[in-house]
DNA sequence: AATGAATGAGTGTTCATTCAT
DNA sequence: AATGAATGAACACTCATTCAT
């Protein structure tokens, strides 16, 4: 059924590619306006094609969500939970690595969309905050525990109030997503001081130790 | 608290109360659907009103989401950066006390709203960002930076990289906050013991300080 | 007169004013804003009483403006119909008059204000229009039979194709008022000189005549 | 012609059809209606269309009135100003013709349609009646102007009081205008014998001369 | 007699979606 | 595969009207 149409247009766009510009195109929507906000309308025009389109490959708004959602869910945390394991520095240069990359892709924005997402349309969509937790909340909870088992075997971690929580490794680069993300266009904090303060607070903390 | 009255009659209820009850009403709704998902009816529903009575006391829509903001943004930074001043204990202490205030006005829900409110509808809102910024975060920065200053000054803080930025001192609460916004029905991160870890974090960091 | 009565006290005012005093409020508005375009809300303000307070002496919003068209279908025409009958003098001195009065009841406003309001609501009010035909054009038309009558029976009148059609002595003068009704702020249309011409015309043609 | 097609389906219908019908049935419904009291929902019914493709076409309510009355404002007075240009017989003659026409395209009923709009939504458009002026108004004066100067020129017309007004020459068919648009029901004028008064009145006016 | 508070029915308009081509 | 044209259902909002006082 290829060969039938071969009347195609100078241009010639692969039929492949239009589901991957669509879903680019509705996570920029959704990113930008919620989803209640966002409007198929310019999604269609974002992808370049015609508003019907969307409908050819997306039964409605509510599944072209949904792909888009799935779709940022990535591979980013399984990606570092690997690089975790074959690792042979120290636990600081294990982490001051693992927190460039997070910072790196928080500055990437795409999977900020996804968190602006998650926390906008969260309550309304339990199956999905689900699955973003299983995928992602949980082995990402995962990995940090490791990091930190390994820091406290190595003897480079305290074992601790503080390392009970393996979150906190990460919390401050949520602060930084959301600040960046709600009040960056007033006030930008300067990544690479606050990655070098983040590391700090985190390995030294802020308070004066008296040893003897 | 989202139940519906009825049987007092509208008459016999007093015009001051309305304005109140609207705005609470209206708060858990675009807390709970965002502004484009709340929808007038159920604002009214909740209040105990009819929908047209929503529109005598506020112009429309946007007016009643601007009033709840407005409200949303309330006196606490005030409140903590007023107590800061007259404290007389330990950095620890003031911290200890700054953050169990912070983590109990999470659980109390009403500004985890104007958070998730502010996250999702900030693009499309830039003056209500504005605001936030220049009414709270703006304040609670100075009010942080007040601290640390006073914990140097006292020799219980060191002055480091950590003490550059001190939104560090709350970041941890905010992912607290985020993380109970969105998935606190599959996950309940437990307060104490949160609390617990971040002063610990904070204040000795996670690190094996070797001193001779 | 459109200003909003406000300080005398409720209770002071007689009775017997309110329904008079609404029905002006109500002709002007009507006049202004049309049938459907009028506010009650607005002809409340105007006669200086509660909205609620309309619904006591007016059923209705159509009740009302059948009261107001019933008040305005005036006792204008009665009035020179019966002045038609004593009078003794020319037929040129009671045209004259009568235009004069005419002319000046359109500059008094409150006539047009009715002739609006029929143009305007006629095709949805047959009633309405029923009874200002019965009691307006009607009586008019005969009034005016008879002053042509009387002009041709006194020799001062020419029977003619002309005289065939006594409307034609008043229809310059609805000429007059309808461009003042609508194009009144653009271009104003001289009175006196207007009857002159009207007159003029009416009474010798624009024509040249020739005879032997 | 009220009556609302349906038997052909929307998709076989041309999109160029779409505006010319929808102003078509607008301008019914606004004549029938006023402006306030037209309903989108049934000018849709009457072009037969849905009510949202209105909105298709017109950005709202407003913008299909002014389409509708940009529409109306025909080119009637350019029509007869340039076939008075050519004209080469008598002025009787020329005001005969100019008056069939006009009384012609009064039974017409489409620039009637405009009148009653102008007319009741003149107060809260002045636009529109700045534009109506400008458009038909002025230029219709200019035309009779002329034609009076013609006629007196060529020692047909009196120089007198009734031609330094020459919109008296059509001001008994606006009389005629109004009493079929809104008594036409009740009472209709014939126009045939109505045309021939009129132009005996305008003529020879209705006063007995006595020359020697 | 008069009104402040409240509302149900309806308004113009938008939106996600469909459908014949 | 792709679309221009069209629409039903829902939306935020207004309005004439009511009702207990």
């Amino acid at each position: 059924m290829t060969e039938t149409k071969e009347h195609i247009p100078a241009y010639q766009r692969r039929k492949a590619d239009r589901p991957v510009e669509i879903l680019q195109a509705a996570l920029e929507e959704f990113h930008a306006h919620g989803y209640a906000g966002a409007k198929p309308d310019r999604i269609a025009k974002r992808a370049g094609v015609s508003r019907s389109t969307l409908y050819l490959y997306f039964d409605n708004k509510d599944a072209l969500f949904e792909a888009v959602a799935e779709k940022a869910m990535g591979t980013f945390v399984d990606e570092i939970a690997e690089s975790t394991i074959s690792f042979t520095g120290t636990t600081e240069e294990l982490v001051r690595q693992l927190l460039e990359r997070f910072y790196d892709m928080i500055l990437t924005t795409k999977n900020s969309a996804m968190m602006r997402i998650l926390i906008a349309e969260g309550p309304s969509r339990p199956e999905l905050v689900r699955r973003y937790h299983a995928l992602v909340i949980r082995k990402g909870h995962v990995a940090l525990e490791k990091i930190v088992a390994r820091g406290i075997e190595r003897g480079e971690v305290r074992k601790s109030a503080a390392t009970t929580v393996p979150q906190l490794l990460i919390a401050p680069a949520l602060f930084f997503l959301i600040h960046k993300m709600v009040f960056g266009d007033l006030e930008e904090l300067e990544v690479e001081s606050y990655l070098t303060a983040h590391l700090d607070m985190l390995f030294n903390g802020i308070g004066v130790k008296m040893r003897a």
